[in-house]
DNA sequence: ATAGGGTTAG
């Protein structure tokens, strides 16, 4: 059996798992990290169900492995009835059990709290353990407790960081001087060639803007077929998201043109750098030679991009075909094709609503501030009003009316309406005003023939010390040549 | 056996 999953050959190994008349915790343990070694966690989940239905107990082992598989799939329910299992049979505070379940809530759950009363029941806490609380925090951007944590790693348990911990600490690193120290604590630990400390160092200085420091770190990786898709990926995107569009494509067709069979990854980014650079053909030969070669046709990533690729072009059918063909839409696939239709069609609000009504009613998908954003934008002629309202409404429901963006964009479809008061209110729900809330506010009285409000806000802002660098001059005049007509 | 790398919408 074990040989046949070293192979690969999953199915092999479970036909002769099948076979076997007696199964002890260490053939079902073997038969599920099996599974999960090579990617089949829906697999692996299903026979531990088996094992469970079948009277087997399983160990920490099977407990860890199974963890793993909830944490990557993302299953909430299962990983919390698994955790109710490992407190039953008396695991809670194992090592291997207990840091695959304290993973579990940083990256399921969100749950920091627990987190830490996880770590700290167990019995024994290594580098692993250590790392998992590393990553998990630097992933939730609290970057002194993670330096707290390093530093008790060291100085309490006396304990060395290693190529994992870089990598952790490498997530919360968002200026050019925190990248460097990591890397400075890298080289001191004896960060050689390691590939996945070599394409995050990387990463991290392409997204604090440094291509060419990255591209340094390129330099002293030693890199073989298996390794180098990594880097190249990384190098494209660093380039893609500086604003380096054109020489993203161009390392792009090196790519390619060195051999290298890429995987969704390269193509998003390379894709993504022609829609920055407005280069459709550019995109839908990458689109052509790449994906349908390379059987990304419905990949979630590539469609995403593309959709956004073809809206520019205005191909909303082309588009809405990317869209059908993409097999397990997340969120962002819709709010790609959403925000197609807002930007192609006039007065596209019924479209988009459509759009909408279908992601509510065919997935489990929560729609997200980017959604209800585009969707407010749309709504531009007067009968979109009410939709308008009910999007607000979802908002507000989310608690999003206090992010500035969004709060500036209920106050224009507002004031795009005549609804003065509601702007107003839009206007007093945002947490921190910037100019363009100031503004829009300020001109949504203004225009709607209310110019004494809007001059007495000008006041204001300029009380609390806000001035309008682009908007002053023509919306105090206008307001003030409505004032003096009266 | 449990930790680490690159991708998409606004």
């Amino acid at each position: 059996m074990s040989f046949y999953s070293e192979c690969g050959d999953l199915y092999s190994a479970h036909q002769l798992f099948d076979e076997m008349p007696h199964k002890n915790v260490v053939t079902w343990t073997s038969m599920i990290s099996s599974y999960v070694q090579h990617g089949s966690f829906q697999l692996a989940l299903g026979l531990f169900k088996k094992m469970i239905v079948s009277n087997e107990m399983p160990n920490h082992y099977t407990l860890s492995v199974v963890v793993r598989a909830c944490t990557v799939v993302g299953y909430v329910d299962l990983g919390v009835q698994i955790h109710g299992l490992i407190v039953c049979v008396g695991l809670e505070r194992d090592e291997f059990a207990g840091s695959s379940f304290l993973d579990f809530n940083f990256k399921v759950m969100g749950d920091l709290d627990s987190a830490f009363r996880v770590f700290d029941g167990l019995y024994r806490i290594d580098v692993f353990t250590w790392n998992v609380m590393i990553s998990g925090l630097a992933q939730d951007g609290d970057t002194s407790e993670v330096l707290r944590m390093l530093s008790e790693m060291q100085v309490v348990d006396g304990l060395n960081p290693n190529d994992s911990t870089i990598v952790g600490l490498l997530k919360c690193c968002y200026i050019l001087k925190e990248v460097e120290q990591v890397h400075g604590l890298a080289l001191k630990t004896g960060f050689k060639n390691d590939i996945a400390v070599g394409s995050s160092l990387m990463d991290s200085y392409g997204k604090v803007g440094s291509i060419d420091l990255g591209q340094k770190i390129l330099g002293s990786l030693e890199l073989n077929n298996n390794t180098s898709c990594f880097v190249w990926s990384s190098i494209i995107s660093s380039h893609a998201r500086n604003g380096c569009g054109k020489e993203a494509i161009t390392l792009f067709r090196d790519m390619c043109r060195q051999g290298m069979r890429p995987n969704q990854h390269a193509p998003s980014s390379a894709l993504k750098a022609c829609a920055d650079v407005r280069d459709l053909s550019t995109g839908v030969q990458v689109q052509q030679s790449q994906m349908i070669k390379n059987g990304f046709r419905s990949d979630c990533f590539v469609g995403s991009v593309l959709i956004s690729l073809y809206a520019d072009a205005g191909k909303i059918c082309k588009a809405e075909k990317l869209f059908r063909r993409i097999d397990d839409k997340d969120i962002v696939a819709w709010n790609a094709m959403i925000t197609c239709c807002a930007q192609v069609e006039e007065g596209s609000a019924a479209t988009c609503i459509s759009f909408f009504q279908e992601l509510c009613r065919t997935t489990t998908l929560e729609p997200n501030g980017a959604t209800l954003f585009t969707l407010l934008k749309s709504c531009q002629s007067i009968s979109d009003l009410v939709v308008g309202i009910q999007i607000h409404a979802m908002i507000s429901k989310l608690s999003l009316g206090c992010v500035t963006r969004m709060g500036n964009a209920v106050i224009n479809m507002y004031s795009r309406f005549g609804a003065v008061d509601d702007a107003y209110k839009a206007f007093n729900d945002i947490v921190s005003k910037d100019e363009v809330s100031w503004s829009s506010v300020i001109r949504n009285y203004q225009q709607n023939g209310f110019a004494l409000d809007a001059l007495r806000l000008c006041k204001v802002m300029m009380a609390d010390g806000m001035v309008l660098t682009n908007f002053s001059p023509s919306i105090m005049c206008c307001g003030l040549r409505r004032t003096c007509s009266y």
